[in-house]
Parts: structure tokens; C-alpha cells; sequence
DNA sequence: ACCTGAACACCGTTCAAGT
DNA sequence: ACCTGAACACCGTTCAAGT
């Protein structure tokens, strides 16, 4: 069977689905192709350029969300569309929480988010600096989902810092209404943020 | 020398900022402190907690901030006093972005910050998700300031990515000035959510 | 009982040697 | 010219053997 890139990322996938993260090394998914382990490297630089065509292969499943929408409800289509695909591949997720996706389908994504906010009314220079904001928030609630999800002790230990400072139990770190609260805050942020450009035009 | 786990931590730290992230490997800190490898396994259970340990030094750097100032300007100081200590140490901060620091440093810090967000008249249950929402926000913004002082490649991608898209060009990733407008962002988000619970008291 | 270091089970990547 | 796999220079951690 000849190898190609899209064909040595599409088994990465499968194998990260199926045996984590740490399984997506060279040498496991050298076995996985039945090649050797240098085969790989014939089509890929190396094992970060692999991964980013694996983080792009779960971009393509994300739906971009009808333009007919308002604005502000395409932004949370995609950011959680990109989230539950991360989520549905974890052996990936925390890689596409490092270095989000800018393959073909990350940019695919990207035009559609930057327009969404050029559409709420920010100035072009705050459309690039709220796309990162957003982004960066969006990663690193991925980041505490994927964690969350493998280490029930630092969960605890967050709990216990928090705790002492609070009544109530702690809401779940990395949940999906956890990410959702701090995306309404962006949003708000946002939305204020429009309306005083709006004003000044 | 006898070995304790401040000493451990404190070496690690010099051997991180010195020769960088890879540096600190458990091999290459008990060459420094002139043991055994095994050595520091008697005071640390494993790399991560000795790291966690790391990061928790690097904590007990950022001032906590006059209980008189403003609640948004104390949590700015808070923020921007963790990413800059963390910065400071660039050998610890990708750790840092990952697990912000929970002993007993980092547990002072969160609570000048609960303690200011309670103080801006949110919701119990809010204050935890809003806390959560800008450690979270704070984490990936160091990131991309570590991702993007260590690899140019990765911020040129970025930027090709999204200048089709925008005229000007791109502000700098992971910079000073983008994590502000993020922070700027989120605090805005929060002032709005506070006023209307404070109506709906 | 405490401590050591050899050994286990891996890595990503280079590079010389084969075809 | 293309391909292979041995080898390099590492890892974190376990565990048997020594004192």
C-alpha cells in the first residue's frame, strides 16, 4: 500500500481515538502503517508537522455555520463546533489545544470567525485582536477539558484551593457550561466593544 | 549538601531559566545538585509535581496588590504580575500555562482574585466560573507568548493565515498589548454581568 | 532501613550503508 | 536516487542489589 500524507494522518487519528496521546508516536504509527518508522518522515518534516495535518483533519468535521445567523451566534457555533470535534478525537485534543489548526480547514474556520466579527462592527485591527482573544480562550478551555478528563487528582486539587475561598461546591473545571460562562463574557466584551466603535464612526 | 525540596526546586528553576524548557530533565537537575537521579524521587513523587513545585516559586514573585486599588485593577495586576514572573522564567512558564501554580503561592494569588471579583458584586457561582475564565484566558495568552519567542515558523504561519483575510498587518501573537485588549475584554464582559446582578438583587 | 545505579521500556531524529 | 534500519543521544521511572 503507498503511503501519503493523507493517509499516514487519517491512521494517526484513528490511533490517538483509539490508544491516547502518547500512542501517536513515530514508531507506533510506523507499526500502525506496517512501514518503517523513516517512511513517515519522507512526507512529513517531522513529528509537530504531523500532528498539525492530524489537528486539520478534525477542523474538517467542524460545520461552518449559515451566514444568515447574527454574528455573535456563528461565533459560538464555531467555537464550540471546533471544541466537541477536539473532544470526540482526545488522542489529538490536547494538541489542537497547543497550536490550533491552520490547515486548509483551520483557515476555512478562521475566514468564517473573522467575518463574523468584522460583521459586529470592530475596527479591522481589533477583528485580528479579539479572533486571538477568542481563540486563546477557547484552547485553553480545551486544554483544562482535556486535563480534567485525565487527571482527577488536579481536579481535586483545584477544588481544595478554591474551596477554602468560597461556599458551594466548585463547578466543574473544563466543563462545557464552564467554557460557555467565559465565552459570554467575551461576547459582552465584545458586543461593548462594537457599540463604542459604532459610535465614533 | 543535604537535599530538600526547596533546594531541588530552586536549582531547577536556575537549570530552566539558564538552558530552557528541555533542560529540565530529571537526569539533568541531579547533575546540577551533584546526586543521583533517584535522589530527588525521595522528596519529589515525580517530575510534575517537582515542576509544580518550580511554578510555585515563580509565584511567590508577583506582588499582591492594595486591597484599596479598584477590583478590575487589582485583578490587571494580578495577570499581568503572574505573566510577566512567569516570563521571567522562561524555562518554567510552558508548565506554568499548563498548570497554573496551586500550592501555596499561587493559592494566595487566587484569592486576591476571588476576593476582587467577589468585591465587583458578582454571584458566588459566578465568581468561581469568572475566575476560572481569565486563569484560563491568562494561561493560553502565556502560551502563545512562549510558543511565539521560541518558534518564528509557527507565528509566520499564523500570519499568513489570517493577512489574506484583513488589511494591515498582524499584531504580534502572545504579545503584551494582545493579551490587554483579551483582559480588556473579559473585564468588560464581567462589569456588564455584575451590574445586572446587582439590579437583580 | 536507606540508598544507589543498572536496567526497562521507551522516545525523535540522524546518517551510514545497502539496493 | 531511493530507501532502510541501525545507531545516537536522550527520556521518566522501576527495582534488584548492595550497604
Amino acid at each position: 500500500m503507498r503511503l501519503t500524507p493523507a493517509l499516514i494522518a487519517s491512521a494517526t487519528l484513528a490511533l490517538g481515538d483509539r490508544e491516547g496521546e502518547k500512542a501517536m508516536s513515530m514508531r507506533r504509527i510506523a507499526a500502525e502503517l506496517g512501514c518503517d518508522p523513516m517512511a513517515v518522515y519522507r512526507h512529513f518534516p517531522n513529528r509537530q508537522a504531523l500532528l498539525d495535518a492530524v489537528a486539520d483533519l478534525v477542523a474538517e468535521e467542524v460545520p461552518v455555520p449559515d451566514g444568515r445567523e447574527p454574528w455573535d451566534r456563528r461565533i459560538e457555533t464555531l467555537l464550540s463546533g471546533m471544541r466537541s470535534a477536539a473532544l470526540r478525537h482526545p488522542g489529538i485534543a490536547g494538541h489542537i489545544a497547543s497550536r490550533p489548526p491552520l490547515g486548509p480547514a483551520g483557515r476555512r474556520l478562521a475566514g468564517a470567525m473573522t467575518a463574523a466579527l468584522a460583521e459586529a462592527g470592530l475596527r479591522p485591527a481589533d477583528v485580528v485582536r479579539a479572533f486571538q482573544a477568542l481563540i486563546a480562550y477557547s484552547a485553553a478551555g480545551l486544554r483544562m477539558a482535556v486535563d480534567a478528563g485525565s487527571e482527577d487528582a488536579r481536579r481535586q486539587e483545584v477544588s481544595d484551593a478554591l474551596e477554602g475561598m468560597l461556599d458551594g461546591p466548585l463547578p466543574i473545571v473544563g466543563s462545557e457550561g464552564q467554557f460557555a460562562y467565559g465565552l459570554y463574557l467575551l461576547l459582552n466584551g465584545i458586543r461593548l466593544e462594537a457599540a463604542t466603535a459604532r459610535q465614533g464612526r
